[in-house]
DNA sequence: CTTAAGCGATAGACAATACCTATTATAAAT
DNA sequence: ATTTATAATAGGTATTGTCTATCGCTTAAG
């Protein structure tokens, strides 16, 4: 069986008249009548009751026909279906992004995101590194926003900004009479982290020269789930700590106890990228997604040009 | 697009593996890998996200799949159709007779045929030979039961019986004491006919060599619409008639005031026969439904050989 | 009565394409 | 480093869908 000889068989039971279904199917008669014949031989009965001067369905080719055009009907909305998704853009774009990055970068691009490409739909999830990355090779998302270097197999990355970390630290420390901060000061200062598995957590580590050991000894209670938490701590005196730059666009600094300051280190900064499988059919979206991130940066972050 | 090709993504979809899927089609790899990169590019999609390693469905692929899913259910659902119906005594076969024949016959036939081809159903109508004819050309019916030859183009007509006509006569009329009856004796006496359009009574004039004219002059207000008010009017002293053999298997004799006797003429009687058209194709149906009736006929009535 | 026109079926040649074998390229596992 | 497993590619073969030309038949017209 065939889905010509369906079309065939349901134009014939149509015009009752194998040379204007010939005509209709953009075929010759032999072919329509060769094709139809073939079918009926297949099928094991007759479909239509024909003489030299008409043409009727049969009773069974009634049914099969109502049966055919079904089946014509699906193939159809597959056509329809393919053809509305043929836009890489159309359609749901799953997106994950880590927690310390996603609840400041989202707000930026969504608006203009819908203004620029109103048919590309977001999914979004907020998950940390590890996590994403299983997610991206299991397919269950189809990109990640990460302030990691990633170099894992089938796994492409484009990077699209760097994120300089600024300092929060309480209103009455002593930073708040220094002029600049110098990395000397920030290895001598109780700064909190994050809970482990923030990938903020490893990199502020590495900038203030601390040890996970050293870490562990000292304020392991103090460890933060969220940002949003230990800036609250800060606030309230328990230490200092690095920000990234876009977490601080609210109204932290004005109202509660903190202070945010600029850092003036050449390593103070995280690289934020996409990621994404090589595979991945749809990497027009992801590229349209990425331009609508780095037009909407603000400028206490730069853009990276690839 | 193509059946054989939606049955190949749909089978990639189950088995995630391209070298799977083509061994349980039946195909090479290589084949299988082809055709789905064919139907991706006349879809403008892509349906699967494929490494040497792992093969996925992507999201549209997912929703095309299960369309195809269904496409497939359809044409399956029409191949079980088509095969249910192979047999051609299976379905209903549309089955017309005439009103003095269909009464009397299909009791006798019912039964039989049920026990000896249960799957042959019949959907029965009861009109006059125009009609039959009529609805035979228009397909409305599958075959007609007619006691008249029939020689239309594109129809077929295969006898069955000849069926005796028997006189049926009150009982105080002078038949009564005469050992056997005479065309002659049947010229002079009134005979009650059926109201124009049945078969039988253009038969019975024949046989009793009346004219129309005659028969409109005499006693065109005692036609009777069946046969059952015929013998009503018999009982009740109004005349004779003929009567078709198969319609006495009731109680006429024994109550009602009509006697039914043989006629010992040559020409007596009509001959029923099936029609159909040439071109119907489950004739081995009606083959069937005819061997039925003649096997199971009273021996008032000679089944012909064919 | 002959001729012409309309219709579906048939025959044979051709062309599109589905299919196969053999091979390549790449990644994972030993 | 070698083997194994996988999908993709290349090139040749075979199937089959399609066409043109024609037949056989029926109906309508001259």
């Amino acid at each position: 069986m065939n889905l010509k000889d369906l079309k065939y068989i349901i134009t014939v039971a149509e015009t009752r008249h194998f040379g204007k279904a010939a005509a209709r199917c953009f075929v010759s008669q032999p072919t329509l009548s060769g094709q139809i014949k073939k079918l009926e031989q297949q099928l094991g009965i007759t479909l239509f009751e024909r003489t030299n001067r008409s043409v009727e369905v049969t009773a069974i080719g009634e049914q099969i026909i109502q049966l055919a055009r079904q089946a014509i009907d699906q193939t159809e909305a597959i056509e329809q279906l393919a053809l509305a998704h043929q836009d890489p853009l159309a359609g749901p774009l799953r997106i994950g992004a880590i927690p310390t990055l996603s609840p400041y970068l989202m707000p930026l691009i969504l608006m203009p995101l819908r203004r620029r490409h109103p048919q590309l739909k977001l999914v979004l999830s907020e998950e940390m590194t590890d996590t994403l990355l299983a997610r991206l090779h299991n397919h269950e998302i189809d990109a990640a926003l990460l302030a990691t270097p990633v170099d894992e197999d089938g796994l492409e990355s484009v990077t699209l900004f760097n994120e300089p970390f600024w300092l929060a630290h309480p209103r009455q420390h002593w930073f708040y009479n220094r002029e600049t901060i110098s990395r000397d000061d920030l290895d001598n200062t109780d700064m909190l982290l994050l809970s482990e598995g923030h990938c903020l957590a490893k990199q502020a580590m590495d900038i203030c020269h601390l040890s996970e050991r050293q870490q562990q000894g000292d304020m392991a209670d103090l460890r933060a789930s969220s940002l949003e938490t230990l800036l609250q701590l800060v606030g309230a005196g328990f230490g200092s700590t690095l920000v990234p730059a876009l977490a601080l666009r609210g109204s932290w600094t004005t109202d509660s106890g903190v202070i945010a300051r600029k850092l003036e280190l050449d390593d103070a900064y995280r690289q934020v990228s996409i990621v994404f499988r090589q595979t991945f059919p749809r990497q027009k979206a992801l590229q349209a997604f990425a331009q609508v991130i780095m037009d909407n940066l603000p400028n206490t972050v730069q853009a990276v040009k690839n």
